[in-house]
DNA sequence: ATCGTAGTACGACAATCATCGAAATACGAA
DNA sequence: TTCGTATTTCGATGATTGTCGTACTACGAT
C-alpha cells in the first residue's frame, strides 16, 4: 500500500498554507472539498489543467497541511484538514472558503 | 507629489491577497501594521532584508490591495486596508493577524 | 544651493513555480 | 495474467519570485 507523507499538526506553517491557497486551481480544489461531505477522489474534480499538473497541485496542498490524502484501491481520496486548520488558524479556512464560494 | 497606484476595491483578488500574505517578511509588515493605530512609515519597521528588498515587499502588499501607501514629505506611510479587506473577505485578515500574533 | 534622509529604479542572479507530455506504477476486475 | 483506470514520476521549459548593490529621485531642513 502506498503511503503519503503529511505534516504533523505542529509542523503546519501559516506561510505554507497561505501559499498553497494562493492559486486558482488549488482554490478550486479546496472549494470542492469544502462542500463535499466526505473524501473525494482526484478524478471527481474537473481541473482545466493536465493530469500531471493536477497531481502537482494536490501535492502542494497536502504538503502544506491543507488536505489529507489516502489511497483506497487505485483512487486517492482527498479531504480538507478542517479540524487541524481550525485549531491552528481559527477562522482562516472558513473565511477563504466563504470568499471563494461567494464569487461566481 | 508622488502618487501611488492602488487597486480599487473591486479589483482586489483573493489569490493576490493570499499570495501577498504568504511571505514571512510581508507577514511581519502586516503584523506590525495590525497593531499600530495609525499610518506607519517604512523605516519604522525593521526588516532583516535590504532596503530595496523591503521596497519590493511593500509594493507587493500594496498592489495586492492589502495595504495603502501615501507619501507625506519624504516618508511613505503605510496602513492596512482593513475595511476593504473585511468587506471583501470577512474574517480573513483577522484570522491571519491572530495567527501571526499568536506565535512567538 | 546644499545636504541628509527616505525610499525607488534598474539590472542581475539564483531559486521556486506552474505547466506539459511521455513513460511508468499501482491496483481492481475480467 | 492481462487489461483498464487512476495517479505518479521524470525531465524540460518559461514565468515569477526574493534577493542584492548601486545609482537615482524627491523632499525637508539648513
Amino acid at each position: 500500500m502506498r503511503v503519503l507523507d503529511h505534516p504533523e499538526v505542529g509542523e503546519i506553517r501559516l506561510e505554507s498554507v497561505l501559499h498553497a491557497l494562493a492559486d486558482p486551481i488549488r482554490l478550486q480544489i479546496v472549494r470542492f472539498l469544502a462542500q463535499a461531505a466526505r473524501g473525494v477522489s482526484c478524478s471527481e474534480i474537473e481541473l482545466e489543467v493536465s493530469k500531471s499538473t493536477g497531481t502537482h497541485h494536490y501535492r502542494v496542498l497536502r504538503e502544506a497541511g491543507v488536505i489529507s490524502q489516502v489511497y483506497r484501491g487505485t483512487a486517492k481520496f482527498n479531504a480538507l484538514r478542517r479540524d487541524d486548520l481550525d485549531t491552528l488558524f481559527p477562522g482562516l479556512l472558513d473565511s477563504v472558503v466563504s470568499a471563494i464560494a461567494a464569487r461566481r
